[in-house]
DNA sequence: TATTGTGTCATAAGATACTATGACACTAAA
DNA sequence: TTTAGTGTCATAGTATCTTATGACACAATA
């Protein structure tokens, strides 16, 4: 895995399992990689990796069996959903908003953006 | 000021910085804080400004008259947007997809930044 | 010239992230 | 019971960011 250098690993791989979590690709109830596997597939330390799964222990994102391994908590995707829609909100849009003033981008520039965002609109009640 | 702790703070220097710059609140051929000033303004040391000042300095954004101070480049503004619009589009825009995607965002979500940018077209050519 | 304010450089120290490694407790399965 | 795979903890070392501080060269000004 690329690392982004300007921010801590164990945040960059919290970020990834969070997004695999929403994504469905891992399962609620389901056992995630041993700190040792992930570990030595992200080409990392076991102890970074540690630090990232007891840091989402702490959220209630995951669980842990002793001896057994890590797992998806149930309610783990609205846990994540609850955290980033707010971070999301709060920060990214903001700074979103303003970096789009700064750099005066246009329609041209938000059209992919609308098409998307439509597309949800249809699969859930609003 | 105050700083993101999961971020260098010599970067959220440049970053306010070049927010400022591309805001006119600084402008070009301007002179700006000293290393000093700005440090005890900010609450940090001064090794800490000048490596903000230095590395700007090395992107052409800031220009220096040893004994006198920084001053904003001449063009600081057009190399700070061309940086940040090639950083938008190549990660932050992907990332906000992504996240729209994953947190199911809704037109009425949409409507602020819709109308913000039309404001633009309206300044701008395109 | 003397003073004050610039940037610049060097050194030391502290904090934190990350690595490297070993040892131990627990669990499942052969 | 033995073995292999879990998480857990402790220790030490490295790298980097940040701080603290002093000293020096340069420029403007009284």
């Amino acid at each position: 895995m690329d690392f982004n250098e300007s921010k801590n690993i164990f945040l960059q791989i919290e970020e990834w399992l969070n997004n695999r979590i929403l994504d469905d690709k891992i399962q609620p109830g389901e056992r995630i990689p041993s700190v040792r596997e992930l570990a030595e597939e992200m080409e990392v330390n076991r102890n970074t990796v540690m630090r990232t799964y007891s840091t989402m222990e702490n959220k209630g994102i995951l669980e842990n069996k002793r001896g057994i391994g890590f797992f998806v908590a149930i309610d783990a995707p609205k846990i994540i959903q609850n955290m980033q829609k707010t971070e999301f909100f709060e920060k990214e849009l903001p700074r979103l908003l303003e970096r789009i003033k700064l750099l005066r981008l246009t329609s041209k520039d938000l059209a992919e953006l609308v098409t998307l965002i439509k597309n949800n609109d249809h699969e859930t009640q609003n």
